[in-house]
DNA sequence: GAAACATGGCCACCATCTACGAAATTGCCA
DNA sequence: TGGCAATTTCGTAGATGGTGGCCATGTTTC
């Protein structure tokens, strides 16, 4: 509630030498700030941040626009970035577009407002009208997550996990361990997500000169009920694989429960690898491509910072290496139970 | 990057009329506004926050302070919370506590700095400490989850799920059922959290006249390890209740897990309710008591929007009924399958 | 005695908003 | 049509709170 004034006053200094003194830049008598930081402390005073932030032009703050606010995805994303931005005194402003266009559009214009400093910008679908408008804005952007530059060159800070690289090494674990018969559920090719991650998988493939046989290949829509319809299938088509890449959890979790009742033996039968690291893969054992969620928050926050430190750096793409997190479901097989 | 005064300049006006015709208020003559309005929407103007909320005081911005930031309890909360505050046009800022009270502290002085309007606040200990520093900024906050006020008196507005409910609902329909054997698995007594959670448990036996039986109450910490070894006790005395209210879903489900390994069935030799209504208590089927976290983030940012627009209002508190979410494990059993 | 340095007040600035009052326009009646 | 009041229009002048440049004054040092 105090400002520098009335500290001012009640120190019979002017307000310029109270600024000085609680900055601690300039000059100003030991004594007079003694007495300065005594009646701010005891007057309660705090910088007002509106008018500090008018002057600086920094506001502490930056945006968030995600497109689900309950994602632990996204949930992982902000922690990440929360670490590094508190060691900038940085706080995260959430801003949830529902993934809605109009609302995205609307948020980005916040940030020309100095609503905050710089965005970490998290969309469905990246295209050249928000794209546009980040770059009209002029202000300090990090895309993540699927964002790819049009014509490769690097009009963003941009910051990925190759999902493409990921479903490759969980192939290539399987085939490493001598498997040649190796099935996949993802998801629709149409989308890039599922066209990403399944030419991951054939990449593995066509290194180790493995031929693809089309019926060990599902399509599902990455809930958890169409992990057991394309499971059902391989086993009504009697093709059941050696093992089973899935392009995420919950089918993953969908297909091992159909095993489960038909007393398909994991990992003995089929061993299988999902895609998220989820908590629930870790609760399941099910052996998962870990994202890395919290690094890319941790590096979307410090390329922000960076560029808001110095808006002139080159633009930089960080593209993160997922990780296989292996557990019982991929586990070298002793003979079948059954 | 356009401000009022370029706008101006361009329709040779004085400022402060472009400041009329932007807000709508005052006398502009319509030719005016119209210009003065295609002229804005030409130039990208975009009005200053900072300027803005220095003068108007008012930052559309609402503080989190959280103690854990990847906690699915809060972030159902926030999820609550951020639906309402879209709809006054505010945004949450998350600062993270770690449950640390002096980081805490440092929070709650952000408030006076106006870098936000106002303050959720949950805290793992609300002491006077803390509390006194609330009082002290003077700042709409709400506090939320279990803050107890000392004295009975409303102090501050404030947001609470009643859990004494919660246990005692879920002890209670049991007892509905007929059961009379009803173990409980808690957290520490010494804790507040477990002594309410507890008692709710112990006020639902006494209303119905059931003697307490002191070897069915188990004690653990709230994780899953800690709810098998309450299990493992209860077996291990040959005093397997008929039916088990477990303080949380972990321990739920850690007791869930040595009874499939030792063969009791579930529900049919044990029923069993947690609490916290996880994602992992859908998964498994397990029945729970829904806290409703969002419902604790809607009210909270209610009253806290209530606040700031009426800052004279009546300090309120709102306690929240928890509900059952009955599911498989406690079906009334037909025959244990063994 | 002059240069070097320390001290602290004044003022402009950041972008917006608004109270006030001067100027312009309109309406109304004689 | 002139005159007066009511109404409309729009600019001037702060105010918001903090910051930093500039400069006048005061002190020390050689």
């Amino acid at each position: 509630m105090a400002t520098i004034y009335e500290i001012a006053r009640a120190a019979g200094v002017s307000p310029s030498t109270v600024a000085r003194a609680l900055r601690g830049s300039g000059y100003v008598s030991p004594d007079k700030r003694a007495l300065i930081q005594k009646l701010a402390r005891e007057m309660g005073y705090v910088p007002n941040h509106a008018a500090r932030s008018l002057k600086s032009k920094r506001s502490q703050k930056v945006l968030f626009l995600i497109p689900d606010i309950y994602n632990p995805f996204y949930f992982r994303m902000i922690k990440g970035a929360t670490e590094v931005l508190e060691e900038h005194q940085y706080f995260p402003v959430l801003c949830h577009t529902k993934g809605d266009p109009a609302l995205e559009m609307k948020m980005l214009s916040n940030l020309q407002q100095g609503f905050g400093d710089g965005m970490i910008f998290v969309s469905f679908d990246f295209n050249p009208k928000n794209t546009a408008a980040v770059n009209a804005s002029g202000c300090p952007v990090v895309l993540t997550n699927n964002y790819q530059s049009p014509d490769g060159r690097d009009a963003f800070d941009c910051v990925f996990v190759d999902t493409f690289d990921g479903i490759r090494m969980a192939a290539q674990h399987f085939i490493s361990r001598g498997f040649t018969r190796i099935g996949y559920i993802g998801g629709n090719i149409a989308t890039q997500t599922g066209r990403e991650r399944f030419s991951g998988f054939q990449h593995a493939l066509q290194q180790n000169h493995i031929a693809a046989d089309q019926r060990l290949f599902k399509v599902g829509d990455f809930t958890m009920e169409s992990g057991r319809r394309a499971m059902q299938e391989l086993i009504d088509q009697r093709t059941i694989p050696q093992a089973l890449v899935v392009a995420n959890d919950l089918m993953a979790i969908g297909a091992m429960r159909v095993c489960k009742e038909q007393g398909i033996h994991i990992p003995g039968d089929l061993a299988i690898i999902g895609m998220d690291n989820s908590d629930l893969a870790q609760f399941l054992d099910l052996s998962s491509i870990q994202m890395c969620e919290e690094e890319i928050g941790r590096n979307a926050a410090r390329l922000l910072m960076e560029r808001i430190e110095n808006p002139k750096l080159e633009k930089r793409t960080i593209r993160l290496q997922p990780s296989l997190a292996l557990r019982k479901t991929s586990e070298a097989g002793e003979a079948p139970a059954g």
